[in-house]
This record gives C-alpha cells, structure tokens and sequence, in this order.
DNA sequence: GATGAATGAGAATTCATTCAT
DNA sequence: TATGAATGAATTCTCATTCAT
C-alpha cells in the first residue's frame, strides 16, 4: 500500500517555494539544496517530483503562460474603446511576483531565445495575444468606436508588441520608480488618440 | 624590452569574441575557456586583462551604454514630428548583435534587477532618454509640430518606455518573424496620431 | 530515510588519513585529491567534514594541543626530582607520527607566527606548561629535592622552553639520528645536576 | 661587449629581497612578481639569477648557514665557563631577522625533513656545533672549570640541541613575550650548576 | 642584459544528481 | 516514499616559467 501523496499537489508546493527562492537569488544562485530547503523537503525528494533543475523552472515558466492564456480566454469582449484601453492598461501592471517571474524566465532562457527553440511557443502566445487584440478591434471598428481605416490586424499586434514591452520594460526595471501608472496613462492617452475616430 | 601592447585594443579584441561566445552559448553557458578560445588567446591571458567573467560582461554592457547614449547625444533635433517619429522607428530597430547584448545583460543581471543595485544606472539611463525626447516634444511643440495641450514631459517618457520596450520585445522575441517593421509602422502611426496636432 | 554516519568518527578517519599524507607530501603539497583519496573518499565528501584544506590542518593541530594538555592534567605530582626528570625525559620523545604533526604545523602556521594571530594560543600553551613544571618544581622544593634557593617559577618556564625545544628539535631533525636518547639522558643530567641541592 | 654586471652583487640584492618578502608573507604566499618587485627588477630578470623560486630559498637559507659556520669558526676558544656560557647565551639570542628566515626555512624544507634530503646537511651542522661545544668542553676541563668526570663529547652535542631547541622555540615562539632574556639567564644558570664541578 | 606579456598546468571548490537506507 | 550522504564532472582562477622584443 503505497503512501499516497497528491502529486500535484506536491508539485505546487515545490513551485511555490521555487518561485520564491529564485526570485530572490536568481536562477543560477539558487542550489537545489536551496529549493529543497525552501520547501521544507528532503533534496532527493525533489527528485520525485521533478526530473531535475530545469524541469522546475520550466513548469514554473509554463505555468504562467497558461494562467496567461486563461485570463485572456476569461477576458469579456470589451464594449467600447475606453473599456479596452482599460484592459490594456491592466495588461500593463506587473504584480511583482510575475514580474519576478519574467526574470528569471530571461535568465533560464535568455541565451535561448536566438536560436529558435524557445521561441516557437513565445511566437504562439504573442500570436494569440495579437490576434486577441486585433479581434477586440475588429469588433470596436463594426460599433464605429475606433476610426473605419483602421488595419485592425496590424494594429492589434502592434499593441500587443506595445503592451508586451511595457510588461517587459516594468517587470525588468519596474525596481526604478520610473515606471509608475502616470507612464502608462500617457501610454493609453496616445493609443486612444492613435485609435479613435477623428473628428470633434 | 618586452612586448608593447595595445591595452585598449586587447580588451576590444576580447570584447567582440566574447559577445560572439555569450551571444551563441550564453553567459552561464560559457566558459572563461571559451572566451579564450574565441579571442585565439590562453585562459591565462584573459586574466591580464579582465579580473574575472563578470568583468568581462560588466565591460561589455558598460561599452553598451556608452555606444546608446553618444549615439543620443550625436542626434540633431528633429524639425518635424515625422522627423521625430522616424528617429523613434530607428530606435526600435535593433540589429542582432545588439539584441544578443541585450540577451547578456538580462542574464547577467536579471535576477539582480530586483534589488536597487543594477536599477540605478537603468533609470538613469532611462531618465535621460525620457528627457531627450521630452526635450524634442518642447521643442517640436513651440513650432506647432504637435497638439499644444500635449504634457511634453510626460509624454517623453510614455514614449521612452514605449521605445525601450519594443527594444526589449525585438531584442528577446525578435528571432520569431512577428516582430518586423510592419509592427514598427503600425506603433509609428499609433503614435503619429497620439502626438500630432488634431483637426483636418 | 537516509544513510546515518557518525559524522565524528568520520572527521576522525579522515584526519588519520591526513595526517598520513600531509607527513608524506608536507601540507602544501598535499592536495585535496590525495586526501581524499587517501581516506578513500570521493573529493566532494571531504567538503562535508571540513570547510576546506585549511580546517583540515587546523582540526589536526588543535587534537594535537588538546591530546598534549590532557596528557598534562592526567600526570600525577612526581614525588622526587628524579621522577621529575624522568617526566621530562619522557615529554622530550617525541613519536614520530607527533613529530610529523609538529613539522605540519610549521609549514601551515609558520609564516603566520610573525603577526601575534596563532602566537597567542601558542603562548598560553606555554604558559600552562612553564606553569606546570612550576608547581612541580614549588613541590619539590617543599620537600627538600631541589635546591632550596631556586627560582621555581623561572625555572618552570626555563625548563619548558628547554624541553620545547628539544621537541622541537627532536620533530624537525629527529630524522637525523644525532638526536638519540643519549643526547637526552646528558641533558636530563645537566638539569639534574642544575636543580637539585647543592652537597655531598 | 656585454653589459657588465656584478652578478654576485645582483644576486645578494635579490636575496635581500626575498628574506624581507618572504618573512612579510611567507614562502608560499610571496609570488615571483612579488619578489621582483621588492628587487625593483622585471619579473623575467629573476631568472637570468636564479633558476627558480625554490633556488631563492636555497640561496637565502645555505647564506644563513654559511654565516653561523663563520661565526663559529670566528669564535675564540672561551677561557673559562662563564665566558663559555655567556657565548651560549649569545647563541641563544635570535635577531628577528633571523628568526623569519628560520621560520621561512620550515615552510620551505620542513615537509622534506621526514626524508633524508635536507636531513643530512642539518645533521652536518649539528655535528659541527656538538663537536665546537665538546672541544671547548675538553679545555675547559683541562684548565679545571668544568667538572672532571663530565663526558665532554655527550655534554658537547646535548647542549648544541638545548641551545639550538631555546634558537627554534626562540625563533617560532618569539613573537610571544615569553621567551626573554630572563629564560636564557635561567637556563644558562642550569647548565651552569650542571657542568661546573662541585663543591663549595 | 632586461622585461613583462603570454601561457597552461594544476588546485580548490561547488553542486546537480544518484542511491543505499 | 523520503532522505541526505556521497560523488566527480566541471569551472574559475593563480602563478611559475618562457620567450619575443
């Protein structure tokens, strides 16, 4: 009779603990021991639930793109452009815990990311991002709320790259006070400048 | 007498084999013997010159920089906004060596961007982009380039961010294909419209 | 469960093993390798006994002084002066496994005796020893067996100098066979004849 | 024509480098580049006077014994006991610069004692001491100021070990204040009462 | 003769991973 | 299942020695 132990559990604890250790010490510096520790397990025990260092990270890493993906699914079709700016300007707060996150995604996978391993899943999601936005458009242009010429697929690309980076440039260098929700206001002000209809 | 060297010419020298090295293997990835090896020089020798792998990095970002802001400082004023509007195009526009430096930096770094330490030579940095554009808006606003009631200094640094997080998007995902100048255009023309006077 | 060591017993082992090589090589000559191996162990293991080499050489040495204070303590009060000597005889034989330990210390500490850092433990093991022969020498003086003008307490110290010296002497050349048990029943003779009372 | 230099002169110059070096930070711990530095010469200068780090060490310790040999040999035979023991006393008395060379001269050969190498010059030395201190002895005796029945021969080598054990533990111990003058008149006052002849 | 730039052998140390208990 | 002791591959860095200038 084995002892029975909800793996998946188990697997969540450790990526919490996970996210935590190398939030503070980065990827590289944090040891196994370190993670162990911090889960309050045994080093081997890790073993059992992951098949080594980088397969931590790597869940850790996926898991956030899914909640990603599943927010944008959640997310209502916004009646007015307004209400998609907001939810633009929402895209654009990093909590920083994801911002943690972000970093120590670049760290596990920087020097990856030339050679197109990696890539090809990124590619995917900032499609689906694109797309999502540029349906969101779509659909704002049939209500008359952005104006008629717009190239909604280029456009919502363009602001999911946009959008993307600021999330980049905040969790990176969000530590500056630079940063803050009077950058992102202006941010938005000139989106709905750029996407409007003219006129009055 | 012993042999003369160039000092100066011996770090360039080991520089660009570095970032070639970091640029293909990553900087964990890479060894001092690699870096050694790439620059046709013993690991020794390396020593001569650099205290350590660190260092060798730091120089390299450092270079970075400086390249960044002389290129800034080098820039005339635009005289119209699509002047303007062009130079930022120009700045999102990153070539691969430079965006394999930007792959360096966030994995030597990342992970200590949290902690204040890296964050202030950043905002400083960004500080003075922000204000350089803030500086072009001023400017291009006394002679009715953009719409008057226009917050030049806010704006200037909605747009640095902006700019610099197309950078990082282009630097880090730029090897998938959907980062290309049609998005440039498209942000360009988000902009052109967010900043130019209104009316006919 | 994991495996269960006495992690004494192994610190223990291993500075057998030490001793062994450091005697063979010398300590600078020594490396982790060879102790390691000589311990029959991988070299990581010896990482978690001992912080590094240094501590290795150090935990050998302070056995030493605290194998040499209790040997000390546990010595009854000699009843006649040439119980006495023959006490100093005895601490002038040095085995050469002990000698071999005494030449290791030189070459780890050595440099450092200069700069008062390890000085001062040596200093107070001298002290205790000068000390002990003191109290000896007070006693025998009570008792009539040394003569009754002697200066007990410069006396101790002398005498233990003499006999560290002679330890040391013994350590450092003792290979050579000029220091023989010969040169030391001369010497115990010259102190007998130096201490005791003065008369037929 | 070759630039004519005193190589001897040259040699002596970086010998007196190299003892102040080598006392300062120990054997191991000086560097060749050290040791040039403190010559005022190029590393690779040096080698055109030794042929390695260790023949530096070599020079500097064979100068030392040299030196005492002549001191030896300079001293004239002592016209009566006290004048014997005031030499010893003298012997006894290390100058700090000495003293760092002893100490150098552990770090450098004392691994090496354990096997014969060095063993055998060393015990040449102390050879020469006893047999100095046993033919002063013989005319002491023959001028009747020492006892008669003393083994001049034994007595002779056993205080060359007591004098040269009160040298090393003067040397290794003396940055401790305990080895003073006042320990050298007490032991000189031991052997005093040991070897004169008895009586009133 | 003099120099110091170049070198690479060699050493200490770390740490992901395995596996006996 | 759970554990942490054991391991050795891999890495950084130092420094005696060489040799072109």
């Amino acid at each position: 009779m084995p002892k029975i132990v909800d793996r998946d559990a188990m697997q969540t604890a450790i990526l919490e603990a996970a996210v935590k250790t190398f939030a503070a010490k980065g990827y590289h510096s944090s040891t196994i021991a370190d993670l162990a520790a911090a889960a309050g397990l045994g080093k081997g025990t890790l073993y059992l639930y992951f098949a080594n260092k980088e397969a931590v990270a790597e869940a850790m890493i996926d898991r956030y793109f899914g909640r990603m993906a599943e927010r944008l699914r959640a997310e209502a079709r916004p009646p007015s452009l307004q209400a998609f700016l907001d939810g633009l300007r929402g895209a654009m707060e990093v909590p920083e815990d994801e911002a943690a996150l972000i970093r120590v995604f670049f760290e596990v996978y920087g020097p990856g990311l030339a050679s197109g391993d990696v890539a090809r899943t990124l590619s995917g999601h900032f499609d689906g991002l694109g797309d999502h936005y540029a349906s969101a458009l779509t659909h704002l242009l049939t209500v008359g709320e952005v104006r008629p010429d717009l190239d909604t697929r280029s456009a919502g690309r363009a602001l999911a790259s946009l959008v993307d980076g600021m999330v980049l440039h905040g969790a990176l260098f969000g530590a500056s006070p630079r940063v803050g929700p009077g950058l992102r206001s202006e941010a938005i002000d000139i989106f709905l400048r750029g996407l409007r209809p003219e006129g009055p």
